[in-house]
DNA sequence: GTGAAAGCGCTAACAT
DNA sequence: ATGTTAGCGCTTTCAC
C-alpha cells in the first residue's frame, strides 16, 4: 500500500490535518512544517491527486485536444503547452483526434469533467458545434478565433503581408497562393490578409484549394507551372514541401524559376532543399499562453474572460526565395 | 455543480447503489437498470473519475513519457498510443522530458502514484536508475530493453541486416555507417547487427558518433564523403536527411555517387530528395501494443511477467539507395 | 434485486 | 498552532 497522509501523520505525531497544512502551505510553526516535510519525503510520500480533487474541485490536470500529433505543426504546440505543465507542476491529458471533427466533440465532453480546463485545437469542427461542447469558462482555443470563447492565436493577416512583400521587394509581380482547406479558419484568416495586397502593380492567382499536406504540395506544383507566376506562397510548409519536390522533379530551379514561401515555420522548413523562406508562427509560446490564460496565470487576464490573445508573426527568409530570373 | 449518482437516484427513485450497478455492470434488473441508464443520460451524467479511483484503486488513466514530443519517431509513437487508448476508453497523460534523464525520472515518480501504469521511451536514463525509479508491475519500456521491465522493441538486429544486404545486393562493397549515441540501447543494437555482416568482401566503416539530428547528418556529409564509401548507413532518418542535404551541397549526387539508407521510415522519409531507402520501424503499431500489454489485454501477456515483444522491422526502398557508379 | 452504510485519501471548516 | 470531524462522489460489502 502506499504511503497517505495517515502514515506520515502517525511518523510524524502528528495529525493528518497538520500534515496537509504543513504540505500544500497552511499556517503551520515552522518547526512543526519542518519535520513533517522530512518525514514525508522519509517515506516516500505522494499525494493521492485524485482525493485531493474530489474535495478542492480542482484536479491539476487540463486536456490538450490536437487534430494531428504526426502534424509538427501540433507537436510544437503540445511542446510548448507540456513544457510550460511541466513548469506549474500541471497534469496534461492528451486526446489526438485524427482530424476527426466528431471526435474532437467527444474528447471535449470527456475531458471537461476530469480537468481544470481545456485548450483546443479544433480546426474541423464547426463554431456553433464548440460553443455548445466548450465551457467558456475554461476552454482556449488554439490557433482559432470563435466569439464567445478565449483564444490565442497568430497575426496571420499580418504574417501573410510580411510574406508577400518580400516577395514584391524581390521584384515578383505575379504571385501563386495554394489555398488550404476552405472551412479552416486560419485558411480564411490568409485569404483575408491577401486580398488587401493585390492590386499595385501585383497580381494574386489562386490555384485553388490543395489538401493541407505534402501530397497536397506535388499536385499544386503542376498547376502552379502552368500559371504565369514567378513565387509561389504556399498554405503552410507541408505543401510548400510538396511544391519543392514537384518542382525540382520538373526541372523547375528554386528560386531562379520560382520562389517558394511557406507558412508556420515548422523545423522541417530548415531542413528542406533549398531550405524554406517560412512565416513563422510562434507555435510553442502559443501553447503555454493558453496555458497560462487558463490558469489565470497570464496577469490579469482570464479565460473567463473571453479573451483573445493575438501574437506576433514573423518572416524567416531562407534560400527558397529570391529574385526572378 | 455537475450531476452526481445522487441527482441520478433521485430522478430514478432508487438508490445510489442501484445507480452505480446499473452502470458498472451489477447484477440489476432489466428494467430498473434501462430506467436508470434513461435518466442518466437525460440528466447529462459523467461519473467522477477521480471519485470512482480513489475508491477502485484503478484511475483509468495511464501515462506516456516521451523524450521529445518534436521528434517524429516519438509523435508516431504518441499516435498509436492514443489511438488505442482511445479505443479502450482510456485517458492518456504526456510528459515530453526535452531529452532530460532526470526529468524522466521525476516524470516516472510523479506518473506512477496517479496512473494505472506507465509507458516509459527514455533512452537516456540508465537501466539501473530505470530499474530504481520504475515498477515493474506497470511499466513497460517502448524501443528499449532492460532486464526485469516488460518491453516493446523493433527486431534492431534483422533491420539493420536487411539494409545492409540491400546495398550488398546492389554491389556495395564499403559502406560506411553514422552512428547515433553511443549511450543509447538503439545504438548498441544497430552495432550488434553490423558486427556480424562484416567480412566476407564487405567492409563497414564507421564514421564515429553524431547527434542523432539534421545537423548530425550534416557534419556526417563531409566524413562519408571523406571516405571510400559508396553508400552509408545512417543512424536515423533525421541523420539521413541531414547527409542528402550535405551530399547535395557538395554536389555528390544521390544515389550514383553515394546510396543513403536511413533508419525508422518516420513519415518525412518519403518527402526528402530523393525520398529515402529506409528500415521501417513500427513506431505506433508498437505504442498500441505496448499499452494493450499494460493494461492486461494483450492475450496471456502481461506487463507483470516482464514480458518482451519484439515487432519485425522492414525495409523500405526508396530512390536514395542504387548501383554505385 | 435492492437499499443502507462504510470508507477510498484528502482538505476545510470547526473546535480547542 | 494544532486536532477533530465532516464530507467530496463513488463503489462495495452487508443486510434484507
Amino acid at each position: 500500500m502506499r504511503t497517505t497522509v495517515q502514515d506520515v501523520a502517525r511518523a510524524a505525531g502528528v495529525s493528518v490535518s497538520t500534515v496537509s497544512r504543513a504540505l500544500t502551505g497552511g499556517s503551520v510553526s515552522p518547526t512543526t512544517r519542518e519535520a513533517v516535510v522530512a518525514v514525508a519525503h522519509r517515506l516516500g510520500y505522494q499525494p493521492n491527486r485524485a482525493a485531493r480533487g474530489l474535495i478542492t474541485g480542482r484536479t491539476g490536470n487540463l486536456g490538450l485536444i490536437v487534430p494531428d500529433l504526426r502534424n509538427p505543426f501540433f507537436a510544437d504546440v503540445a511542446k510548448g503547452v507540456t513544457a510550460r505543465a511541466r513548469a506549474v507542476d500541471c497534469g496534461v491529458f492528451i486526446s489526438d483526434t485524427d482530424e476527426d471533427p466528431v471526435a474532437e466533440l467527444e474528447a471535449i465532453a470527456t475531458l471537461r469533467h476530469n480537468t481544470d480546463g481545456i485548450l483546443l485545437c479544433s480546426p474541423r469542427a464547426k463554431d456553433a458545434e464548440l460553443l455548445a461542447a466548450a465551457d467558456p469558462q475554461n476552454t482556449v482555443l488554439l490557433h482559432r478565433r470563435v466569439p464567445g470563447l478565449s483564444s490565442v492565436v497568430a497575426d496571420i493577416v499580418d504574417g501573410t503581408r510580411q510574406a508577400i512583400e518580400h516577395l514584391r521587394a524581390l521584384g515578383h509581380r505575379r504571385i501563386a497562393y495554394v489555398s488550404g482547406p476552405e472551412d479552416s479558419w486560419a485558411a480564411r484568416q490568409r485569404l483575408t490578409g491577401l486580398e488587401s495586397l493585390a492590386g499595385d502593380g501585383l497580381e494574386i492567382l489562386s490555384t485553388g484549394s490543395v489538401a493541407p499536406t505534402f501530397d497536397g504540395g506535388v499536385l499544386a506544383g503542376d498547376l502552379v507551372l502552368a500559371g504565369p507566376a514567378t513565387a509561389v506562397l504556399a498554405y503552410n510548409d507541408l505543401v510548400a514541401m510538396g511544391l519543392l519536390h514537384r518542382l525540382a522533379a520538373r526541372g523547375a530551379v528554386v528560386p531562379e524559376r520560382m520562389s517558394v514561401v511557406g507558412y508556420d515555420d515548422i523545423s522541417l522548413a530548415g531542413m528542406s532543399h533549398p531550405p524554406l523562406t517560412s512565416v513563422a508562427v510562434p507555435k510553442d509560446r502559443a501553447g503555454a499562453i493558453a496555458l497560462d490564460l487558463l490558469l489565470g496565470r497570464a496577469g490579469s487576464m482570464t479565460a473567463a474572460q473571453g479573451a483573445e490573445v493575438i501574437l506576433p508573426t514573423t518572416l524567416v527568409v531562407r534560400a527558397s526565395s529570391g529574385v526572378p530570373r
